[in-house]
DNA sequence: GCTGGGGCTTCCCACCATGGGAAGGTCAAG
DNA sequence: CTTGACCTTCCCATGGTGGGAAGCCCCAGC
C-alpha cells in the first residue's frame, strides 16, 4: 500500500497539490509545519494527505487561500456549527455569480458587436468604432454614467 | 473646452485610466511615450485621451493588455481586414464563456451542497464531507478521474 | 566503496495589472 | 517666498503559481 510517510513529491502525487504549493501553503501557515527527517526532508502522514486534498478541493471549488484558512478552521473545529459553513460558502456563490454576471456582460456586448462586424477584408468594423467611442445605450442617456470597474474576483491557472 | 495639452492628471481624468497605469502603459510600451514639457512633465493631447479610452473600454471588456496591444495594432492599421478584429473579439468570446462556464459549475455545485446542509448549531455539514471525500458522482463511477485544474482567464479591480 | 541520477532543501525571479508610498522637483496662487 | 497640489522616478506588495539555481541526500548498480 502506499499508506504512511512519505515525502513531499509523493504527498503531491497523492493529493493533487504541487510540491511548490504544499511549501508555499506551509510558508504562509494555512498548513502546519511538516515533520522533518533527521536529514531535513518533509514528511506527510495520510493525515496530511487527507488535508492537502481537501485544500485542493477547496481550491477547485474557486475558495481563495484565505477562504481556504476559514473552512479548514471550521473543519478542525469539532464545535462549529454547520450555519457558519453554509455562510462562507453562500458568500463566495454570491462572489461567483457576481463574477460571472460580469463576465457575461462583456461576452454579450462582444457578441452583439461581432455580429453586426462584417469579418471580411474591408477595414470598417462596429467592433472597433465601439472601442472608440461608446454608442449610448439607447434606454440610458448620457446623463450620469457611472465610472465604475469591474470589480475582482478570482483567477485560476491550469494544473 | 477642456481640450487640448493636459497633464497626467487631467488625462486620467480624461479618460478613466489612472495615472499610474498610464506610465505602465508607456514603460510597457502598450502606448508611445508621451510629449514632455521642459520640466519633464508628460503632455496629452486630445488624441492621446481617445486612445487612452479605447484602452480602458478594452479593459472592460475583458482584453488583457496583449489583446489590447493586437487591437491597438489594427485600430491604427488603416488597411486592418476587419475579419482580423472580428476573430480577435470572438476568440476573447469563447475564453470569456469558457471561464464562465468553469465558475458556473463552481457556484452550482457549491450551492447544492449548501442546500442539503442545515446551516443549524450543529457542526455535520455535507459542505465539509464533500470537501473531505468527494462523492463520487452518479453517472461517473470513479475510472480514469481526470486532473485537471480550472484554467486562468480574467481577474480585474475596481478602479 | 564509489558513482550517477533523481529527489529534496532553500532562495530568488517572473507573471499580470494594479495600488501605495517615499523622496524630490515644479508650478501657480496668494 | 511660501504653500499646497501636482509631477517625476523608484521600490514594494498583492495572489497564486511556476521556473530554476546551488547544494545536500539517498538508493541502486557496479
Amino acid at each position: 500500500m502506499t499508506t504512511g510517510a512519505m515525502n513531499i513529491g509523493d504527498a503531491a502525487r497523492a493529493s493533487g497539490v504541487s510540491a511548490k504549493m504544499i511549501r508555499y501553503y506551509e510558508d504562509t501557515a494555512l498548513i502546519p509545519p511538516a515533520a522533518r527527517t533527521a536529514a531535513g526532508y518533509r514528511v506527510y502522514s495520510d493525515q496530511d494527505i487527507h488535508m492537502l486534498r481537501f485544500i485542493r478541493r477547496a481550491r477547485d471549488l474557486g475558495f481563495s487561500v484565505e477562504g481556504i484558512r476559514e473552512l479548514l478552521g471550521l473543519w478542525r473545529d469539532r464545535d462549529r456549527h454547520s450555519a457558519d459553513v453554509k455562510r462562507l460558502a453562500l458568500a463566495h456563490v454570491a462572489e461567483l455569480r457576481q463574477k460571472i454576471r460580469e463576465l457575461e456582460d462583456m461576452a454579450s456586448t462582444l457578441e452583439t458587436l461581432a455580429a453586426s462586424c462584417h469579418g471580411n477584408d474591408r477595414p470598417d468594423c462596429p467592433i472597433l468604432s465601439e472601442l472608440e467611442a461608446p454608442a449610448a445605450p439607447p434606454t440610458t442617456p448620457p446623463h450620469v454614467r457611472s465610472g465604475k470597474r469591474p470589480g475582482a474576483v478570482l483567477k485560476r491557472k491550469a494544473g
